[in-house]
DNA sequence: TAGATTGTTAATCGATTAACAATC
DNA sequence: TAGATTGTTAATCGATTAACAATC
């Protein structure tokens, strides 16, 4: 496979152009425009251009892009060939959600169990005691830890799922985690995210 | 007040420093330095004093900000004088775990409803009929829509929003929504976001 | 052929960082 | 005073957009 360079602002639309061809029902044509796409995702028609000539490089002239073709180079690229399984510590609302939110399967990622500390909340859907996770770790390949835990925990919690190996940790909770080299942290502030809507 | 003109991403950060005040339990010292703040957030200091004399513009040289200033003028800035009221449509699990979401009110969003269409999630815990929604934003102030809906209704939702004179909309739903000018929209593509850890 | 669309190079824009004088 | 820290101006960096030749 050609060794490309993705940036995370490209990347964090490829899965939206994923999504895009796979809800679009035009079985009329089996090509598909960057100018179309740019105009009914509203982004720049040059912006789309250069992502699709990064990951495919196969587009025609006067005609545009083999859907099928495209679909499935942006599901080779997100689809990475590691395995990308996930889990959830924090069974709480949030990490509910998560878990069932059907978006993550069409780019690769499998959330295949939740953790929390509350008896309660286990049952046998997935939803197991924190005293399990070393073990299910052990037994299964994790890429991605979730904390949805209260953030009086969530440092104690990533400490955990990194000396469990894992290397990649989504985090919503609002505090700012410390990890070693080697891991990478993608923080989701749901707060900041709507303070930008009361600009203007 | 000063007018000051605040970019998005200068935006996103405010909410993470009221935070990072909030929850700091250092009451040994009046005063915090941008320095301190940027090493405990993991920002570039400059980044964050730019940001300070932004909003603030009362460090003092070699003792930094007084702390209980700063987090009266991030409050001022972020609880803004408009009601920021938001209301839910889609009281799924995604919708409930925002309902009870507990970061927003401290960048000043309160959410005062929820709404379903599905008679067995409405109860009296502020999840309405959607039926009522026309009522409620008449006999409150709404100025947040928050989109929680599968994404074959999200648009005619945003209409129904739209029509209901709510300007800004959160959008959880997977589509690009068409709305008219003066409308802003923000969406949240939580499988966007997930996609990025799997870079590197 | 004519025209729509691709892919690329150069220009622009905005955000972050570097450098540094001012100051308590 | 010396040194840490502020605030600002200039430089850099990265992402988006404009311009345009190539092409089907």
């Amino acid at each position: 496979m050609k060794k490309i360079n993705i940036s995370n602002s490209a990347m964090k639309r490829l899965p939206i152009y994923l999504h895009y061809l796979n809800v679009m029902h035009d079985y009329n044509c089996k090509y598909i425009s960057s100018t179309k796409i740019a105009n009914d995702l509203k982004l720049g028609e040059v912006l789309v251009r250069k992502d699709l000539a990064l990951i495919s490089g196969k587009g025609k002239p006067k005609v545009g892009y083999l859907k099928q073709e495209l679909k499935e180079r942006l599901e080779e690229i997100l689809n990475t060939s590691t395995i990308n399984n996930a889990i959830i510590v924090g069974a709480g609302k949030l990490g509910q959600a998560l878990q069932f939110f059907d978006g993550f399967e069409e780019i690769g990622f499998k959330i295949i169990a939740s953790f929390d500390n509350n008896d309660d909340k286990i049952d046998n859907h997935y939803i197991y005691h924190i005293d399990h996770l070393i073990e299910f770790c052990k037994n299964n390949v994790v890429s991605v830890g979730i904390i949805t835990v209260n953030e009086e925990n969530a440092q104690s919690i990533c400490d955990l799922l990194i000396a469990n190996h894992i290397k990649k940790i989504w985090n919503f909770s609002a505090i700012q985690l410390n990890v070693p080299n080697g891991v990478k942290v993608k923080n989701e502030n749901l707060a900041a995210s709507l303070a930008v809507l009361s600009l203007n």
